[in-house]
RNA sequence: GCGGACGUGGCGAAACGGUAGACGCAGCAGACUUAAAAUCUGCUCCGGGUUUCCCGGGUGCGGGUUCGAGUCCCGCCGUCCGCACCA
């Protein structure tokens, strides 16, 4: 029996597909477009079968779109800087250029032997200055529309890495990649503004109808909307003033305290005269906030015996603290602790025995008797012991008490956000230089447009720790723009989250001297279709949404929304091994012996440990070359595809690969060997064929209608599972019916064009052994006839009270009274009626009957 | 702690409020083979019975709505993910 070549077949569809430049495309106003975007990797190395799940999905919908007619859009490229490049120019003592390099050339063949159908003339890889210049002008442009600014501010600082990160890259308190607690360090850095479009990046959420549910709901949290107030206390018998956000206005009157954050600049100038202060501090900011947060709750405080002036009441005042639990980076810096409504003010006035004074009484509590416990009452209620707002709700104090901070000039209602501004400088070679120059005399000044490309240079070492910039012995060195005086280049690059937020607007346009055309970026954008990880939520695709409007601002293009669809797909995970002494081994490293016991290659036990997400550090991956040798690209893809629903984890496992092989060699047989002879390609179908065939017609448009649903709604594994039913059923196909020729060669062709964009290479060369002379990627998707799918015959369930008591064949669409008729009229029926007349009998129509006896 | 998602056979999973388990994996039995692989046929939720069929139970647990609930509502339990001293 004949095996499906397909090492043969794949090579030589992917040479015709590349030799038509078939997934080429061009701009075409007034065409409907479709841009397929997955979200580009970063060349790390070889490619797993893991890497490649949400790309297979992408050239499936692209696939999948082209044959609908649209001008698809479906580019490739690599997010190419980074700092696993130099860590492996330390380890390997290359060059990152050369190591990324030759990761590409890698992953490109990879890629390019999956049969995915890239337009590879639009191939883009951000650490090349015809890439990373135009960002430079955007930076530049940014500065001069106020979106990017310098400023010294409290940083996370990752101790491995030695860089600083983004408040996004910082997750439970450590580097995002380096796993290392992140400390906090007070530096100079550059950021971006997007807290400038907090509100228009939350409003906007709503509108993205097409993304996850999940993903807005990250990014609303992470946006972090508050509504409250700015309060202003004065410092009794000081000119300074302490303001404070709260949203909880209306429980002024049961102020106890207000907090100041170690790093409030009040709390840095008491520390000067203030060692005991001074100490306290260090230590606040040695532990870090976030550390404590995992360790211990703890609340710590520090009395610097200054007091403040209550707003409301002159002569009320309340002591002034220093704690380790206020953020200087959110709000003011400052809080008022009322603890009888705030856990963590409770805590912290419990242990450092300050007064808790109730404000709000709970719905029928007593007000003589009602005391704060264990737990603060945050519920709504009634104020009281509150002067001008008792007797108020919550709302209704809120509101009262904001607009007499208003009006005695003490405060203002205003809204406070999680979002920060977006720290992009990074104390590392291997990224995008940030273009200004340090001027002793005029301050920072812009390199000029004309002298952009800042480029990197070549010549560095990384032999010690720290920014092979800042080493470098004359890179920096350069004359001021400005003033012609000796001056320095700024060392620090900018974050990789600066590239990826943009190369989709490069890939309209990916070989323009300029960032992009605009006429192309308005006919491709915005993104039809996003495919990537959920890990991206708040990172990523956050800076992109921000980056687009910033972009829009300074006048590149008009556009808000990046990402109009977007799929996040589930993870590749494989079962993980360990040796006796606790070593990883790969899967290809363990078998099955004769008792059914895993072991190692030596015949050594091995301990299987659960099914985790593929990669590299605990050796569960599968590599794709090994894949695509034994098996194929097509199968590697459709059993991508037929396993699991694409949101969800996908466990890869042999004998799956083995059952889709399996499949694949049965669909091939279906044309290499066919049970009957078909009739000539083209051939029209005639009218009035036997049972027999009109079934496997109506199969056969049942299948379109089904795949066609599935593929629009990114239910793959059931599109899968839908085919696998046509083939079945054209197995199973009784081959002396007469006409049997036209049904089988219909059902074959469709089910063909259907597999298509899950296994192109297959596809195509059974299209050509069908006998049609065109390529299979150009030919139109398959139109189901609504008629022929139709079922004349339908099974209708039949229940008494609820239980299923026999099923009823009867025509579709039958009568109503015909169809309750031939119900009671079932043996079945009637002995659980026991000759009692039915109380009640719902029919729904061609589903049920249903009989109330 | 807050927010979200998810709990269905031995496993991955299907099921507009309408015949639970489609499609596949694994397993069992058989055919073809000297044999193996490949291929093909049949069986496979649990319990019971008078066994071409019938009865009962079954979608994490407990309630509810409905002629009818895996699906909707309320309350639990568990798993996973995100955020986490955010004032």
């Amino acid at each position: 029996m004949a095996r499906y070549n397909f090492r043969e077949t794949e090579a030589k569809w992917q040479r015709i597909w590349h030799e038509r430049r078939l997934f080429e495309s061009a701009a075409e106003p007034g065409r409907p477009k479709y841009y397929v975007l997955e979200m580009f990797p970063y060349p790390s190395g070889k490619l797993h079968v893991g890497h490649v799940r949400n790309y297979t999905m992408g050239d499936l919908v692209a696939r999948y779109r082209r044959a609908q007619g649209f001008n698809v859009l479906h580019p490739m490229g690599w997010d190419a800087f980074g700092l696993p490049a130099e860590n492996a120019a330390i380890a390997e003592h290359t060059h990152p250029a050369l190591w990324t390099g030759e990761n590409i050339r890698t992953m490109r063949a990879q890629l390019q032997r999956m049969g995915f159908a890239y337009d590879w003339s639009r191939e883009i890889a951000t650490c090349h200055p015809e890439y990373y210049r135009h960002e430079q002008k955007m930076f530049l442009d940014f500065l001069a529309a106020g979106l990017a600014y310098r400023k010294e501010s409290w940083v996370n600082w990752d101790p491995v890495e030695n860089t600083v990160l983004a408040n996004e890259q910082v997750i439970e308190g450590r580097g995002w990649r380096s796993g290392a607690i992140v400390e906090k360090r007070l530096l100079a850095q550059w950021f971006l503004r997007i807290t400038a479009y907090a509100e228009e990046l939350l409003d906007a959420l709503s509108g993205l109808d097409r993304w996850p549910e999940r993903v807005r709901l990250m990014q609303e949290h992470w946006i972090g909307r508050s509504e409250g107030a700015r309060v202003v206390f004065q410092v009794a018998g000081r000119e300074e003033r302490i303001e404070v956000f709260t949203t909880r206005q209306d429980t002024l009157f049961g102020a106890s305290f207000l907090a100041l954050s170690p790093n409030h600049p009040l709390a840095q100038r008491l520390a000067e005269t203030d060692p005991t202060l001074a100490e306290f501090i260090a230590e606040c900011n040695r532990i870090g906030t976030s550390e404590a947060a995992i360790e211990t709750a703890e609340k710590r405080g520090y009395p610097t015996g200054l007091d403040a002036v209550h707003p409301f009441d002159p002569s009320r005042r309340v002591p002034v603290w220093v704690a380790n639990f206020v953020l200087m980076e959110y709000g003011t810096g400052a809080i008022f602790g009322c603890p009888a409504h705030d856990q963590r003010d409770l805590e912290f006035a419990r242990k450092y025995r300050l007064p808790v004074l109730p404000v709000v009484l709970p719905p029928g509590a007593d007000p003589a008797s009602f005391a704060v416990g264990e737990d603060a009452y945050i519920e709504d209620g009634t104020l009281y012991n509150s002067d001008f707002l008792d007797g108020l709700s919550v709302t209704s104090a809120k509101r009262a008490a904001g607009e007499r901070l208003e009006a005695l000039g003490r405060g203002e209602r205003t809204i406070a956000w999680r979002l920060r501004d977006w720290g992009v400088s990074r104390q590392r070679y291997w990224g995008c230089p940030i273009p200004v120059v340090h001027c002793g005399a005029c301050g920072i000044v812009p390199v000029p447009e004309r002298d952009l490309p800042v480029t990197l240079p070549q010549d560095v070492s990384f032999a010690e720790p720290g920014n092979p910039l800042d080493r470098h012995p004359s890179w920096k060195h350069v004359a001021c723009p400005a003033c012609g005086r000796p001056a320095q280049r700024e060392t620090d690059t900018l974050d990789t989250f600066f590239e990826s937020s943009w190369y989709f607007l490069r890939f309209c346009s990916a070989r323009s001297a300029e960032a992009f055309e605009r006429a192309t970026v308005d006919y491709w954008m915005p993104v039809d279709q996003y495919i990537g990880g959920v890990e991206h939520a708040v990172l990523h695709l956050l800076y992109s949404r921000f980056f687009t409007r910033a972009l829009t601002r300074c006048g590149y293009l008009d556009l808000a929304e990046p990402f109009a669809g977007l799929f996040t797909q589930g993870m590749v995970c494989h079962q993980t091994y360990q040796s006796g002494t606790g070593d990883w081994l790969f899967p290809e490293e363990v078998a099955t012996d004769a008792e059914g016991r895993i072991v190692d290659d030596a015949g050594r036990p091995v301990v299987t440990g659960r099914t985790e997400k593929m990669s590299k550090s605990k050796k569960n991956v599968v590599g794709l070359d090994a894949i695509v040798d034994t098996y194929g690209a097509d199968t590697a893809r459709l059993y991508l595809m037929s396993d699991s629903p694409p949101e969800r984890d996908l466990e890869w496992t042999e004998t799956g690969i083995e059952g889709t092989w399996r499949y694949v060699n049965r669909l091939w047989r279906l044309v290499d060997e066919p049970a009957i002879a078909l009739p000539p390609a083209g051939t029209a179908i005639p009218a009035g064929l036997a049972p027999a065939a009109a079934a496997l017609r109506r199969a056969t448009h049942k299948t379109i209608l089904a795949v066609t649903e599935d593929l629009d709604q990114f239910r793959f594994n059931r599109a899968v599972a839908h085919l696998r039913e046509l083939s079945n059923a054209i197995e199973e196909f009784p081959a002396e019916t007469p006409g049997a020729g036209h049904a089988l060669r219909e059902g074959l062709e469709t089910l063909v064009r259907l597999l298509g964009p899950m296994m192109p290479h297959l596809a195509a060369e059974m299209w050509q052994r069908l006998g049609h002379g065109d390529v299979l990627a150009l030919v139109p998707w398959p139109e189901a006839d609504r008629d022929l799918a139709r079922d004349t015959l339908v099974t209708i369930a039949v229940q008494v009270n609820g239980k299923l008591r026999g099923t009823l064949d009867i025509e579709r669409d039958a009568e109503k009274g015909a169809v309750e008729t031939a119900a009671l009229a079932l043996p079945q029926v009637s002995r659980w009626l026991d000759g009692n007349k039915p109380r009640k009998v719902i029919v729904v129509p061609n589903r049920i009957v249903s009989i109330v006896a």
